[in-house]
DNA sequence: TGGTTCGTGATACGACCGTACCATCAACTT
DNA sequence: AAGTTGATGGTACGGTCGTATCACGAACCA
């Protein structure tokens, strides 16, 4: 046999090609030839390590929030240690809103599983589409702290306004993308929401 | 000739199909011969009305927006005559939760436009485009007017609370469309946003 | 009344895409 | 040394989809 490769990087090699390509071709316009040639491989190859185009967009998938996970977590360290529940909240949403190249790619190609997975109960079923509700329940049990710790104005609900911070990033993430928003103005949204929630 | 037949009324007829279709087997999956089977006519009459898919998806938006402007008419009308600004932001909002099927489909194709758009520049350069720069412009308008009638609390800021309720129910609709969300839990976080800006 | 034109159907064409198949070469084993 | 097996390339097949072509019938005009 020839020099024997690892599996796994080649695999994740192939599924950042595939990403590049949905970034900015989106996803529905992605070809087995496009992610090939984007990876510098042959055709063959894609389907030797993804026998079928399903199977590739699935792993891209796992990759694509795997990757987002990693970000998230870089803008936590970012934060320094021991930060308060207000950045850590700011490290999260943040995160996903598109800013850079990285995030915009994230985001177009997220919401574009999000749309397929509404017709499409393979993907619906994937686990990407359950995340959103653990991000709800971390933010919620942040706000909690934070209201034990005194840290917010009255009338806080830590469910509900988790629920809305969630939501309103994830929509002006979509606005930014479309280019009805500047990332500036969004993040200047945001800040305003959770003023309204944290007391100076 | 046969019968004259009325062009524009064959075309809608034409362009509910594709809606039809694309509500329920996604925008991605839409085929010319779905389109003529769902409206009942060969695929030659709908190459015959549209002479290219291109313009059968860009006619088929135009109607979507329209049909969505008629929703929001029609719930300005059940409010009642002269509504409070709190009425009519409800309105607004409101119509564009996915609650029911009709609005359920009009977000989900609306979302695969805006992932089309963004590297379509065909689909990003159509009107519907530009129409949330109008909402925000309307919106922002009537929390002017509401805060000028004192009906607000402290420290409203009309454009800036206009874009978070908009991109907070846009967000809350794509979350109902995925299934993280009932249509009764976003309209109560609307709700309470809506409470944070206007006085009881 | 005859011809022109609108509306409609059936079908064919050409392109593309995912997948399958076949061949080859290199390295590790015995 | 020989054979087996993993990795890779090239290419062909089958299906599908948008679009084009051909044909025909029915109404309106002159």
């Amino acid at each position: 046999m020839p020099k024997r490769v690892d599996h796994a990087e080649r695999r994740t090699e192939i599924a950042e090609a595939l990403l590049r390509v949905a970034g900015h071709r989106g996803l529905h316009a992605v070809r087995m030839r496009d992610v090939a040639a984007e990876a510098g491989v042959s055709l063959r190859l894609v389907q030797y390590y993804f026998e079928t185009k399903e199977k590739l967009l699935l792993y891209g998938l796992e990759h694509l929030t795997e990757r987002f996970g990693e970000r998230v977590a870089a803008r936590l360290r970012a934060a320094g240690d021991a930060p308060g529940p207000r950045a850590v909240i700011e490290a999260i949403l943040l995160a996903s809103l598109p800013t850079d190249e990285a995030s915009r790619t994230f985001h177009l190609v997220h919401t574009s599983y999000a749309v397929l997975a509404v017709t499409d109960e393979a993907l619906a079923a994937q686990p990407f589409i359950r995340s959103p509700e653990a991000a709800e329940n971390h933010l919620t049990e942040l706000l909690r702290q934070a209201q034990e710790a005194d840290l917010t104005h009255p009338g806080v609900d830590p469910r509900q306004d988790a629920i809305a911070l969630l939501a309103l990033s994830a929509g002006l993430g979509t606005s930014i993308l479309v280019g009805h928003r500047t990332p500036e103005s969004a993040v200047a949204v945001l800040e305003r929401q959770l003023d309204g929630i944290f007391a100076a």
